[in-house]
DNA sequence: CAGAGATCTTCCGCCCAGCGGAAGCCCTGG
DNA sequence: CCAGGGCTTCCGCTGGGCGGAAGATCTCTG
């Protein structure tokens, strides 16, 4: 008899896809959709739901459908990259709305993808594509940009050999072309993002640095591509940068001698 | 031979304590210190643990030590009880914010307690105890109480049944009071805590209603309880909460006829 | 109104995945 | 140097997870 060539996933793996089956475009699920995006058995689909629901981590609608449940968001908000970062920058982020009134954003890196953590927009700000918990390419966005310049060697080269999705005409076209951008990235000291994602908006976007000096996030600011000047953002954009890297206790952030001592960063709470 | 009286938590039981390990005062723990706190022996946390770090639930910090990873933060993020309340509340809560200074704050029920989802807080705003995520006993504060007031009579009763930790002077004392303070909210439409949580604070706050008219939220306002005018901010309270239950779609929100018709709720992305 | 076709839930016996003790590795501190 | 704490790997036993089958509901359709 030959074995099947894959092993079965674990309990907690499958438990996770379970998970992983929400996204986005999906935020509420009935059992058998679980099932069939698990690709689980209904029976092993319901237990596991099961177990979920009674701890609290999913929750039933009023029409019966799964959608995830709020005990999964507290644990969710404890996330150091997540809640707690947009705790610390979040004074300095609407600082920044305040001095533009542009779209703002603050985002991080995980794998290929910027992940947005928060994004503040005024009315009448030009409509953009980022959603907070949503991810975009790194490469195809400013904040990302910023990321991937200052990213070990390993995370960039894989992001250069990455096949890179068009988006618009102006998105950066290939591997060798990243390569180039990102120097500049490193020699300027921020990026310019021209219409990679949306021909209608340009972002400029600066590095956050961490305890260790180390850029842990990103944040921008959009403007329409008509009559928006991105350079013109781009010291407040670097102020606001610096404010939260200082704040997260960033040697390269710290105020000259002489002057008063901040506190160091502390967990939120 | 006796069998052991409790029978052994299942796998997902096991896999989710160890997240249930993690807390506001605990963001970050090494492998034993989750062993210990889960009960688990060392060797299971260590599998559990690094299925879990596999997926990206959990991350490792520069000490080694074991956080919530990114994954979960974005699995969280789509909790309609969670960031979808959030962001559709997000504009209002701003606003309420401009016209008064003061903190502004959004939370929903879950058991007895009051999940906080936002807080917005002034550089001069009183300081308050809450932190978003962070849960207090709902009969304690202004948002609590709104909703406990409007909650299903098993909920009630089971608030009122328990036991009231005394957190100040003013803290409603029994179940007695607070059964006469429910009974005044309900007749009023919203509720004054005065002092309950801390002694320098008093909020006011008003229930935010869903599709089916139900309380799903409440926001309320803290101000300082000397030279503050709790009372003054009741107006902005309700006009923002009646703002978010008519962009939930609430039925008892809708513009008065004539008026233009708004769009309903549509989950955010 | 019967019947087909969904989705959801309960039941139960087989079998292998998960369990966890033991042992070894790597630190740091005395 | 050894002691102690934390982490990781190994491996054989066993009971909890698996999922097919059948039943319960509800909806649509002819």
């Amino acid at each position: 008899m030959p074995r099947p060539a894959t092993p079965p996933p674990s309990v907690s793996a499958r438990l996770l896809s379970v998970l992983e089956a929400f996204g986005p475009g999906s935020p509420r699920l009935t059992l058998s959709e679980i099932s069939r995006r698990t690709g689980l058995p209904l029976t092993t689909a319901h237990r596991l739901v099961g177990e979920l629901a009674a701890w609290g981590g999913l929750e039933r609608d009023g029409e019966g459908r799964y959608q995830i449940g709020l005990r999964l968001w507290e644990i969710g908000a404890l996330a150091p990259r997540g809640l707690g970062l947009r705790e610390t920058a979040m004074p300095f982020l609407e600082d920044l709305y305040e001095a533009t009134h542009e779209n703002v954003q603050l985002a991080v890196l995980d794998g290929n993808d910027s992940v947005f953590l928060e994004r503040l927009s005024g009315r009448e700000a030009v409509h953009v594509f980022t959603r907070v918990g949503g991810r975009l390419p790194a490469y195809a966005t400013g904040v990302g940009l910023v990321m991937l310049a200052y990213a070990s060697h390993e995370v960039q080269e894989a992001a250069i050999s990455l096949p890179l999705k068009r988006f618009t005409e102006k998105t950066i076209p290939n591997g060798a072309a990243l390569r180039r951008v990102l120097a500049d990235v490193r020699r300027q000291g921020f990026a310019i993002s021209d219409g990679q994602i949306e021909l209608i908006a340009v972002s400029v976007a600066a590095p956050v640095r961490g305890p260790d000096d180390s850029v842990v996030a990103a944040i921008s600011v959009v403007v329409p591509s008509e009559n928006g000047d991105a350079y013109a953002h781009l010291p407040a954009v670097r102020a606001a940068a610096r404010g939260i890297s200082r704040a997260l206790g960033a040697p390269s952030a710290r105020r000259p001698p002489g002057s008063v001592r901040r506190e160091t960063f502390s967990a939120p709470g």
